[in-house]
DNA sequence: CTGGATGCAAAATCTTTGCATGAGC
DNA sequence: GCTCATGCAAAGATTTTGCATCCAG
């Protein structure tokens, strides 16, 4: 039943299949594949991060320093991809809001308050309620994200 | 095993509890007890919403309109609240972030991406899913977050 | 070619801060 | 009385928008 998943290098959707189903999207909706476009998914795709959109454009000047992508461009694009399920935003504590793509493999995290390790993890049976409840209160889940916070084993015997 | 709960009658804590922990709260670190911090701490007990420091700020000046708070005492306010941990503030999709009195019941957050609206609920099994996971991982758990994202009821048929 | 996309800068939001005044303790 | 808190407005941040130009299809 339990199924926990600590490492984070399986990515789950190729490259290239995700850069295939943004085209078809922006097709779909007869909008266009621009280069700036394309970056922003590639750079969204190589981080582990959450991105804000100033992190993101920072990261695609620095990788890219020739193109010089306007900070608008960005965050219409993330709107773009946020508004189709592409990526998700999240927020904790800090102002601004965080981008991750949400193509990538599902994960819970479990937050070290003393060192700040972060171990990932899947339950099943977590996911399966998840599904449940939603439907119960009558919504249509799309995504979800849980933190337990606690000490790990590492700072309990210092 | 289930138990949702989606209203919210039962406060845990009475608010005389609650504004004696602020009060001491205050007098620890050397603040004081100001009818400002008093009436936003009440609005926020007597709201069942989440609230936007705007929003609170509005049910304030309603309520109290004699007294005209300002935006910024209610920003500052909530900034240390949540530095004391007596609130939590959360953010969806939208802009800006909502707030919650933390010393409610636990509960988590099913958050509609379309509208916002936020329902509380809290589910046995996931609740002891949490702790087996911690343990199994050698965490000792203190605290916990979760939110689905989805698409509600109303807003699926628009 | 044509309509959507971009960069830039201005505008609109949201949040924080400085300062003179007011109020707990 | 001191010291911190408040309100106001100005300053900072963040995000969105208008517009001329550019470019993918």
């Amino acid at each position: 039943m339990t199924d926990i998943i600590t490492d984070f290098n399986d990515k789950t959707i190729e490259y290239k299949q995700l850069l295939n189903d943004f085209k078809a999207l922006l097709k779909k909706n007869a909008l266009k594949f621009t280069i700036q476009r394309e970056i922003i998914l590639e750079t969204l795709y190589n981080s582990d991060e959450h991105l804000t959109p100033e992190s993101l454009h920072h990261l695609m000047q620095e990788k890219f320093p020739d193109l010089k992508t306007g900070i608008a461009t960005v965050y219409r694009t993330l709107s773009l991809l946020e508004d189709s399920n592409m990526v998700t935003s999240l927020s904790f504590g800090a102002q601004g809001k965080k981008y991750e793509l949400g193509a990538k493999h599902h994960h819970d995290h479990l937050i070290c308050t003393e060192c700040g390790i972060i171990t990932e993890f899947v339950d099943e049976l977590i996911e399966q309620r998840q599904h449940k409840i939603a439907e119960e209160l009558g919504f249509n889940m799309q995504d979800h994200s849980m933190q337990i916070y606690g000490i790990c084993k590492n700072c309990q015997t210092k």
